[in-house]
RNA sequence: CGGGCUGUGGUGUAAUGGCAGCACGAGUCCUUUGGGAGGAUUUAGUCCGAGUUCGAGUCUCGGCAGCCCGACCA
């Protein structure tokens, strides 16, 4: 039996992800392993995502894992922020490396060495490139798909001419995510810029967008950085603008990762387990067999073809369990449809379908069944829900009493004023463990620190994974 | 890196210092299949090392590993 959501948030998530077949311990401390139910979700979001990354005008390349020391080093705040959690390789081959090699944490400064010799003009620019790859981060606590020491993710890196470019981008690339979010992941997020406390080390600022999960915390899911000229200056990317002056470029990296899963999970999930979004989920149809009969077979291939024309993805589960047995387990693995065919269905030519975030045993003739509007009606009930969610536990607080009250009943958003001194920003989040998820976009108003009572914009906080 | 806890079949658990047991899983066979089926049968375990003891899963010491709390975590 799975853990309640409301008896043990935490329990629920690791028991969930290994029920389900999402991930599993591997025997190495701090990583997991993405099993092949898990490792599809992944998959499906990179086919989706990769398209929009090409349609912002980024191409795929590769870099090496490993980072010399001295690339590393380059810049400044970037080693400082960085190089607690670095892996780093001492010996190869048998002997002692004459340099380190740093294991990227991320892929700034390897992929910085050589755009530098890849910009010479502003004929060269904008540089747009993607990485699919796989990063570690030496992480003193670790949870499934929410935070290992390695990960899958995608980076991409601009070099642009102007800051306004790498501003432009930097924006562009955080709707694609969120966009993404919305349209594939089916979840609502509220996007924003980060404190300085809480940017990416070395960027001149961070954007990011920031989801609320089922138990009021909130999940940084994808950041997007203007590096400003930081880079460029360490590692001289210099290009000849249009009048032959020489210039640095102005830079911007955005990443997404295997955490996406972790957010699926923990927005849609409920006590029967999973509940993924048609659009990213293996199978969005599982047909469960009542019976093996010729009739119930027959039937059984007949839908298969509908259900291949229509290009949907499914499975017919054809196992020797009871099919109360498949029922649960199909719940719990989170398929968005099910199918329930037999003798009965096969005599009077009807589907008995049940949808996963509804629960209720429908029955239509096949010529009626239309998957399709099924799984896209469901796919944007999910969004709805989530939006709905993260607005029903969205609150202000007026004061830092009210602002603890709420933390401590409620949870979920929190919106209040801050005046924009890091002190403030550090106390508060020594009291409460709430931090500010960011600094939303558009119309500020204007109001008293809860901290200090200065004047300062209102901004989000929430306890965070 | 500090504080606490825990290591028993594949998994989850039980056993005053005295025969290592139960459930799930897995294998085989039979009967079943419309909300986690039943029976028969098989399978497999005390983290590693030392000590105390007639006797250690249990006590002591060391090692290793894991979990929780804190610190840390774009």
């Amino acid at each position: 039996m799975l853990t309640k959501q409301s008896e043990d948030f935490s329990k629920w998530y690791n028991d969930v992800v290994l029920k389900a077949g999402m991930a599993d311990y591997s025997p190495v401390k701090g990583c997991m392993i993405i099993k092949p139910y898990g490792y599809a979700v992944w998959e499906n979001i990179q086919k989706a995502m990769d398209i929009k990354i090409k349609e912002l005008g980024a191409e795929n390349a590769y870099f090496p894992l490993f980072v010399p020391e001295r690339f590393f080093k380059k810049e400044a705040e970037h080693v400082g922020g960085f190089n607690p959690q670095v892996a780093w390789v001492t010996h190869g081959g048998g002997k002692k490396l004459e340099e380190k090699l740093a294991v990227r944490p991320t892929s700034e400064t390897i992929m910085y060495d050589v755009f530098k010799n890849w910009i010479q003009s502003y004929r060269d620019l904008p540089l747009k490139i993607n990485q699919w790859a796989n990063i570690v981060r030496w992480e003193m606590r670790t949870r499934l798909f929410l935070r290992t020491m390695e990960f899958l993710w995608q980076e991409g890196h601009t070099a642009h001419a102007t800051e306004k470019e790498a501003d432009e981008m930097a924006q562009a690339a955080l709707k694609m995510y969120r966009d993404f979010a919305e349209e594939y992941l089916a979840i609502y997020s509220i996007p924003g810029k980060k404190t300085d406390a809480e940017k990416f080390a070395g960027a001149n600022y961070t954007l990011t967008f920031e989801a609320l999960m089922k138990d009021g915390k909130a999940l940084q899911m994808g950041t997007s950085h203007q590096l400003g000229q930081n880079f460029s200056k360490s590692f001289g990317i210099e290009f000849l603008d249009e009048k032959g002056k020489k210039n640095n470029v102005w830079q911007t990296s955005w990443g997404i990762s295997t955490r996406m899963i972790g957010a699926i999970i923990m927005a849609h999930g409920d006590d029967k387990g999973l509940v993924l979004p048609p659009k990213i989920t293996q199978y969005q149809i599982v047909i469960i067999p009542i019976s093996f009969d010729a009739k119930v077979k027959s039937f059984v291939s007949k839908i298969e073809k509908i259900l291949k024309d229509k290009k949907i993805r499914f499975l017919v589960d054809n196992k020797e369990q009871s099919p109360g047995w498949k029922f649960n387990e199909w719940e719990l693995k989170g398929a968005p449809l099910r199918l329930e065919i037999g003798p009965k269905e096969a005599k009077e030519n009807r589907i008995t379908y049940v949808l996963r975030d509804e629960l209720k045993k429908n029955s239509i003739s096949l010529k009626q069944f239309n998957p399709e509007k099924l799984l896209d009606e469901m796919q944007k009930r999910l969004f709805v829900k989530s939006k709905k969610f993260t607005e029903d536990n969205t609150n202000e607080a007026k004061s830092y009493d009210e602002f603890k009250k709420i933390l401590k009943e409620k949870g979920g958003f929190i919106k209040a004023h801050w005046c924009g001194d890091a002190k403030c920003e550090k106390k508060i989040q020594d009291e409460t463990k709430a931090t500010i998820r960011c600094i939303p976009f558009g119309k500020n108003k204007i109001g008293k620190c809860i901290k200090c009572g200065k004047e300062g914009k209102e901004v989000l906080f929430a306890k965070a994974y």
